[in-house]
DNA sequence: GAGGAAAAG
DNA sequence: AGTTCTTTTCCTC
């Protein structure tokens, strides 16, 4: 069975391109598009005592990331220190990034991961492309961005890769005719074209740079990404599978990294690989941490233990509470194998949260403190978040609430907190950063927009907080927490549709449909049939209940404070067609969902 | 649904 | 960096 390709290796479906975008120094660059003078400047982006991020002049002159601001000034004295504990522009910077570059997309498929990187599969714009290759005159391609309009695009050479390579230069340089060059690394040329392209476009109409990598999956355009910075891209070069034995370029490349290193590997699963891999059982309680001796373990370590397959992972990683399936995850990952999709774009968070640490929070006093400060937060961001303008209102309404609307209703509030745990009996802290939380249904007052974020907040603590914090810390005081955090979840779109069984409803009808089962299994002995249904129904009694009763003066004050947000639009040209069209499209239609389905059908 | 673990940036 | 804040996904009960 050992044919001499890598033993129990899956292919690597290469079916997909995929670009990933990681913003340079996102924070600095935030605050430098916001005042331009400050990009000739050292300039770091403060948040507590240390650097969060600085800029590259900033790097040139001896400063880091994670950096305390102490040690800065004295390495460069006139370093420009801004405030960045606020992360409402790097919040709304990276939307608007976000949606410029999905106005390129055509599937829809751009996945946002925390406010600095993208992900976006190319796929379908680069197979469509690729059908329009003259293969006897490649150096002079036409790409095309739009199916609708052929004009729009731009002149490439796609006998060449644009930027970076791995492997390095050399050979990949030379111009190749068609013969030479099979499907996948033509579509990779024609990917790093589109991405070169898209960064260009980032530079000059948004005034931001990015690293981006271009590969066949989520993973791999991440990984090999990581190595041009900053400004720069590098496409991963075929060959991507390899049958006698011979190397490929993702082996090589996926087996340089520590295993730590790579996307969907975290802190935990790196330490039981590590543990596995050098054979050390239980021996780290010695205050050595695996990464301080140094001692590195490579992917190319673990996939080549041994009698290591996905089989033995999934012993040495699973168990009670483990993601069933994780042994074959991380085997696929460490063999460069990664199927996970690009996400559609998602209309609304799932979650909103807000947390903060303290010292040491102990007095009922102190913790109604930061119990109000924390809801007013949320409240403000759910505002910011969950509100769209509503073009379709009475005039009456629009004097209530601003002309706004909510596109989703959180239907369930929580309160975390993390207790410090107490000493041990013999003096030691077991260091935990465990949290415990209880939950709640939100009520519908925190939607009332004729009221001040101030006295929602007030009444939210009063009545839903307070409890739940009750419950989640019976003892009368003495709690010593180190951490609270309010979270709204369990959004429920409201977008113009709440009628049941359009789609986006079935799941919750399977749920309801499984409780009801689970009642008859439980108590077909002797119970009627109770009508279990209504449980689903109730309390929402549908939300349109802004009720326009007194007019607050000072309600506008409420949002006029909250920053406008810039959906896309105000200064900026922007030079595709899709974004605006699908728009339009989008005006009747009752969910996104279907929204996308009709735009794929149409382009 | 509720509560928690792990991962990500 | 086991720091901090935020979000997502997946697990069990």
């Amino acid at each position: 069975m050992q044919s001499g390709r890598r033993s129990n290796a899956r292919k690597r479906p290469c079916e997909q391109i995929i670009i990933h975008f990681d913003y340079d120094c996102f924070y600095a660059s935030v605050f430098e598009a916001e005042t331009p003078a400050l990009r000739s400047l050292p300039l770091a982006v403060q948040q507590k005592q240390i650097i969060a991020t600085c800029n590259y002049e900033a790097r040139r002159r001896g400063l880091r990331k994670l950096q305390p601001i102490k040690e800065a000034r004295k390495i460069c004295p006139d370093v420009v220190i801004v405030l960045g504990e606020d992360l409402t522009r790097f919040r709304n910077a990276s939307k608007d990034l976000y949606s410029f570059l999905r106005a390129f997309s055509w599937n829809a498929k751009v996945e946002r991961l925390g406010f600095d990187e993208v992900f976006m599969d190319v796929s379908d714009i680069v197979d469509y492309n690729l059908t329009l290759l003259n293969p006897n005159d490649l150096a002079n391609s036409f790409f095309c961005l739009s199916k609708a309009d052929p004009t729009q695009g731009f002149a490439v050479d796609a006998s060449q890769v644009a930027g970076h390579t791995y492997p390095g230069e050399l050979q990949d340089k030379l111009p190749l005719d068609a013969g030479q060059l099979h499907a996948l690394r033509l579509r990779l040329h024609l990917g790093s074209h589109l991405a070169m392209h898209l960064r260009h476009q980032l530079e000059q109409v948004k005034d931001y740079t990015c690293t981006v990598g271009i590969s066949t999956s989520k993973l791999l355009a991440k990984l090999v990404g990581n190595l041009n910075k900053p400004k720069g891209q590098t496409t991963l070069m075929p060959p991507y599978n390899s049958d006698v034995g011979e190397s490929d370029n993702v082996t090589t490349f996926v087996d340089s990294h520590e295993v730590g290193k790579i996307p969907g590997i975290g802190f935990k699963l790196a330490q039981k690989i590590r543990e596995h891999v050098l054979r050390r059982p239980a021996e780290f309680d010695n205050g050595f941490v695996y990464g301080g001796t140094k001692e590195q373990v490579l992917v190319r370590d673990v996939r080549t233990h041994p009698g290591m397959n996905a089989e033995v992972l999934e012993k040495v990683l699973g168990g009670p509470g483990t993601p069933h399936g994780i042994g074959g995850k991380i085997w696929g990952l460490v063999n460069g194998v990664d199927e996970t999709e690009v996400g559609q774009a998602r209309e609304v968070p799932k979650q909103i949260s807000i947390e903060d640490s303290y010292m040491r929070l102990d007095t009922m006093e102190e913790v109604l403190r930061e119990l109000h400060t924390l809801t007013r937060s949320l409240i403000t961001r759910m505002r910011i978040d969950l509100l769209e303008d509503d073009d379709e209102l009475n005039t009456d309404s629009v004097a209530a609430t601003g002309g706004k609307r909510w596109i989703a209703h959180p239907k369930t509030l929580r309160l975390s907190s993390r207790p410090r745990p107490p000493l041990n009996a013999d003096g030691t802290r077991t260091r935990t950063f465990n949290r415990i939380s209880r939950s709640a249904p939100s009520p519908n007052f925190i939607f009332n927009l004729t009221e001040t974020v101030d006295n929602l907040a007030e009444k939210l603590v009063a009545e839903v907080l307070l409890p739940l914090f009750r419950k989640l810390h019976p003892e009368k005081s003495g709690w010593n927490l180190s951490l609270m955090n309010i979270a709204i979840t369990n959004m429920e779109d409201t977008a113009s549709d709440t009628r049941a069984g359009t789609g986006r409803n079935i799941a919750r009808m399977f749920k309801q449909q499984d409780d009801v089962l689970k009642q008859w299994r439980v108590e077909d002995r002797d119970r009627s049939p109770s009508p279990a249904a209504d449980a689903t129904m109730g309390e929402q009694p549908d939300q349109e209940d802004h009720l326009g009763n007194k007019e607050q003066p000072d309600e506008g004050v409420q949002l006029k404070s909250t920053p406008p947000i810039t959906h896309q639009g105000s200064e900026d040209i922007i030079p595709r067609s899709q974004d605006s069209r699908a728009e339009e499209i989008g005006q009747g239609w009752d969910s996104d969902e279907e929204m996308c389905a009709f735009t794929i059908l149409l382009v």
